[in-house]
DNA sequence: ATGAAAGCGCTAACAA
DNA sequence: TTGTTAGCGCTTTCAT
């Protein structure tokens, strides 16, 4: 039988008891331990292990005002990019010492207020976010609050928030470029919903500036989306040479319906991508792409809100390079058509 | 010129100042509105409102001892089936007001108790972890402070802590009964690291046990692995007329291997996969797979945990049912080898 | 229905 | 180097 009360956490004030301290010692062997003599801090150290005691999170974060965590606010999870961009964010995070919270915002408007708004209410120091926000009342939100916030995936040194990311433009005019340097001239551009997602925006429109004539097709995100699209692309009038697909996923899908088709690529349709994911090197055949740093970009986005967070240095936007793999996909159109 | 402090973050005090009614009142409207009078709640509110406060979450844990999140430890983020376990679970834990942290382990024991300690420092009311967690400092700590915790991806009734899912014996059996069923008999397996993934273990030794004469390549978890397997598997000096591949990622892989090696599917080689990822129904051909329903399992995972943080009901083992997904990819083997 | 006041577990200014 | 003590922003008795 013990005295002690059944079976409460031990709390600090319990510690310094145990070592026979002041509470400040503890909180000192904490937060300075230098600061303590080196058989003081021994014995306190000792009670802590012995009491199994833990610092309570919350209420370092009351004194301290910080939580040490911050937000990532994604349309889905479902992409492989997005995925791959939060491991490294975690990652990158947890060398700073701080969490990652993940809230999904399912591309819909309403969901980015509400979810960033949720993760101030809980805590978050920062946000990181994926793409440009539509959504006003977010914006409203980090202006007032002067939250600590990054945006990913693109690159515009004008943007309310600092960007993290890559030249979208220049991605989908690296890919057409690649294409008509190999002698194509009608090309058949898939890409995503415009009106959900701005960097597929931003490659459409740089696309739709260039002098080549091409021909858009408006899909989904999914393997079965690029398919359904490739179909119509090869029923049109003037049969393309080459399709650009501005996401992999739909290019994967591209691939695969010629294969069902009986299309040989590249001999008779040239294919190209955009994101470089981890399995387009393996597709049948090896998939030519523009590949976009996601993983670097992670690190470097995580670096970026950290040093905001816990230095107060507001980032530049900082542009992340990308570079066309060339593989198997894409080669001079056929001789005659 | 305010004459107001330059610009503190309001707290609850200075919203009952400015609603003129005391501190209680105002945790009151926020507790229990229904114990304020109308009006008194509609002055409260309004100031709240004009002064944009939300409550302090650190403050409202470190009084009702709820941090209101819970933990996830996930191997990785790079393999869709997580991604898509974690946004279920994300998306289910909101509904119960709980919002998720995400850490990763790499795989390793290390990080398993490291970071498991992690979410706990932070607060974390419970854990959710993806198959079985070998680090015996993990389940100490889960002991020693009776941590809510269950493990996901597979069921075993006798474990440690209440598990979440299929039973993976039954999926690599259902596997190997439908290549039997089509009259294979010479049947390669592809499987990846035994020792890190305890899922894996269990779907081979069922195999093992099973009184087929099995060959067995253990491999990586890539497309390029599963393309190497293939490679290594065909090489035998019997050559396999079906390979079971307990992960769709090596089944795409062996899929694009016979791509390039110019082997015909399912006439020269059946292929049939295990997990159903999104993309699996659309590869070349279609992959003939085991469903295995992670997206239900994070919903009743989040469910689960929810109850046992909230209610204080530890969950039962839940066991999901998986489907076979007869397509494109299997069929009899060729008459005479 | 409302208010006064005592904490929750910790940090940090100030003293010694 | 160590201790005392006043908060941090909120919840929760206990009065009224």
């Amino acid at each position: 039988m013990q005295n002690t009360a059944p079976h409460k956490r031990a709390n600090l004030r319990d510690v310094a008891a145990a070592a026979e301290v002041s509470v400040a010692t503890v909180s000192r062997v904490l937060n300075a331990p230098g600061s303590v003599a080196r058989d003081t801090r021994l014995r306190v150290e000792d009670a802590m292990a012995r009491l199994h005691w833990t610092p309570s999170a919350a209420a370092r974060a009351i004194n301290s005002g910080r939580s040490r965590f911050v937000g990532a606010l994604v349309p889905t999870l479902d992409h492989d990019i997005f995925a791959r961009l939060l491991a490294e964010l975690e990652s990158r995070l947890a060398e700073h010492r701080l969490s990652l919270v993940v809230a999904t915002t399912r591309r819909r408007s309403a969901d980015e207020a509400r979810k960033a708004q949720g993760l101030l209410d809980i805590g978050a120091e920062g946000l990181l976010v994926s793409g440009a926000v539509r959504a006003p009342e977010f914006h409203a939100l980090i202006e007032r609050t002067r939250l600590p916030a990054v945006a990913t995936s693109w690159y515009d040194p004008g943007y309310a928030l600092p960007t993290v990311g890559y030249d979208n433009r220049a991605a989908a005019l690296m890919a057409l470029r690649h294409l008509t340097d190999l002698g194509h001239r009608r090309i058949a551009v898939l890409h995503g919903p415009l009106a959900t997602n701005d960097r597929t925006a931003l490659r459409v429109t740089a696309l739709e500036e260039s002098d080549h004539d091409l021909v858009f097709h408006a899909t989904g995100m999914t393997i079965a989306d690029g398919r359904a699209a490739t179909r119509a692309a090869l029923a049109a009038p003037v049969r393309p040479t080459a399709l650009l697909c501005l996401s992999d996923v739909q290019a994967t899908g591209a691939l695969q319906e010629c294969l069902h088709a009986g299309i040989r690529v590249p001999e008779a349709l040239s294919v190209i991508g955009t994101d470089d994911l981890p399995g387009s090197a393996h597709l049948y055949p090896a998939l030519t792409t523009v590949h976009l740093p996601v993983g670097r970009m992670g690190r470097v986005a995580a670096d970026a809100i950290a040093g905001w967070v816990e230095a107060q240095r507001r980032p530049e936007a900082q542009l992340l390079d990308i570079a066309l793999m060339a593989r198997d996909s894409t080669a001079a159109p056929p001789s005659e058509a």
